[in-house]
DNA sequence: TGGCCGCTGAAATCATAATTTCAGCGGCCA
DNA sequence: TGGCCGCTGAAATTATGATTTCAGCGGCCA
């Protein structure tokens, strides 16, 4: 955007590409670095020159004297280069990808990785007695209240979409036009709160939660990791959300609403099931679908 | 290394979790910082103190003095944690823990093999050139409109929140108490509607794209891998939504609206970065946060 | 064999980052 | 009001990391 961006009048290539580059003429000690560098499986940017160097057992005198060969006016621009091409990126070295004959394997292929990380590692999180108390209470629930800010809205959202489907009575807060207020005076003790609130949340939704709890209405916490526990959680749900990305991913959640969302249906049995089969036909009758 | 093995065994306390420790009692410069640290999506441990305490606009001194509050030695320190327990989280490292210790229970596996697979799908699928062309238009868009119904409705509000991060006049459709009608006749060639639409859809949403189309609009479409051609749809991007339980995976489609965030940035450049920045002064002004 | 050459790592030097000091500020309370 | 106290960032200091120097080594060839 800015006219004369000074990384424009550098070379866009990335530290890989150098290295393939110069690897023939390389010296022994530097090619046994460049070689490590190559095939480095975590983030290169997190080491330093020392380290690198004591990792591929040669001296840092060789670090020095590879990242110079390589082009570089030190090992700090190299470390840069490679940080800054994970989180912003380049526009010139997206636009080489195109034209590259061997380009990186990809960079869609490091967006997959971050995702798949999230997602495990919030399968692998996953409290089975609060899931299974929760699962039990969504199903029993004579109503359930679905709350979420800002990035957390569309979550609740999606899981009031999936709840519809196998059961009647599920609320997204608050309803356009209303407060918060006109509602929580219906919350009753056995109805269900879900309150989606992945960082950064904002106070409103412990005011919400603590009405609920007031209430002795039951409370399911959907949070990231690294969220605090909260006194007004009945049952609390983490989800990872980490991506190394600028934006968070939030394939975890997701995940999570779907496994509650098939479960439940199970759990709800033959009524959850007919009641899908009633709403694809009351769909049929009134001709909603175009495919 | 030194002499000794290092203790691999036992799992350090995470600095996010220090950090949610000492947070109310910190003061509102280190404060600062341990937010910019708690919300930082990208490699932390890529950074040096200097950096992150210029990212989050307080002292070098204020970054030292945090990191020894949060009971580190030094800062160092508390970035060498930050890099290991992150090789603890790698996918080896997460594959082993299955079989070895607490295995995941088989079924939790399958659900995770359904999202990855969904994943992998989606990016594997998509369009390079339509990518390319929408992105631009997504960045140059005079006014970004959003419209999706039914189950598709989240991911328009998803795309919605992570758009207003980088850019102006992002419009979900339709407002609440208003009929589409009412927004249409403000369609202008300059603007951009991104139409999401997963099966199974409704009538509405080809009308919407037809009068896009009409009003010489472009049309970003975002829907299934197996839907047919939509005619009103300048570009069209697929997301695998595949499943083997009862209801369909959406990862997909968040990996992809993920994507296309992070990219837009990247090619907004620092007009983007810098209202990222603005945003988050804002907010501190508000203190719209809890923690 | 002897001389050249480039490579190597240890150690010296240099550069930069991190920590500590310190003076000033502002809230709080007697 | 005045005195205390903790917070703050600029600047001084210290620690750490990176680069350069240098002596020695080993291959190569006349």
């Amino acid at each position: 955007m800015s006219g004369s961006h000074p990384q424009t009048k550098e070379r866009p290539r990335s530290l890989e590409a150098r290295i393939q580059e110069h690897l023939p003429e390389l010296p022994s000690s530097e090619r046994k670095l460049a070689e490590l560098i190559l095939d480095f499986p975590g983030e290169l940017s997190a080491y330093n020159a020392t380290e690198l160097a004591k990792l591929a057992g040669v001296s840092k005198a060789a670090a020095s004297r590879l990242f110079k060969r390589l082009g570089f006016r030190n090992f700090e621009q190299a470390r840069r280069l490679v940080r800054d091409i994970k989180q912003w990126g380049s526009p010139i070295y997206l636009h080489e990808r195109q034209q590259d004959s061997s380009p990186l394997p990809s960079e869609k292929q490091a967006f997959l990785d971050d995702h798949v990380t999230a997602l495990t590692r919030t399968f692998d999180q996953l409290s089975a007695a609060d899931i299974e108390a929760a699962l039990q209470r969504i199903v029993d629930a004579r109503r359930i209240w679905l709350v979420g800010y800002r990035n957390s809205y569309f979550m609740a959202a999606y899981a009031r979409w999936q709840f519809i489907q196998f059961r009647p009575r599920v609320d997204l807060l608050p309803h356009p036009g209303e407060t918060l207020g006109e509602h929580v005076t219906e919350f009753a003790p056995d109805d269900l709160l879900i309150a989606v609130g992945m960082r950064r949340r904002v106070p409103e939704l412990d005011r919400v939660m603590q009405a609920a709890q007031e209430r002795d209405m039951p409370v399911l916490y959907i949070t990231d990791s690294l969220a605090g526990d909260k006194p007004f959680a009945t049952w609390t749900l983490r989800c990872d959300i980490s991506s190394s990305f600028l934006f968070h991913s939030y394939v975890g959640p997701m995940g999570l609403i779907h496994y509650l969302s098939v479960q439940a249906v199970r759990l709800t049995g033959k009524a959850g099931r007919l009641r899908l089969e009633d709403i694809e036909i009351a769909h049929e009758k009134m001709r909603d679908f175009d495919d």
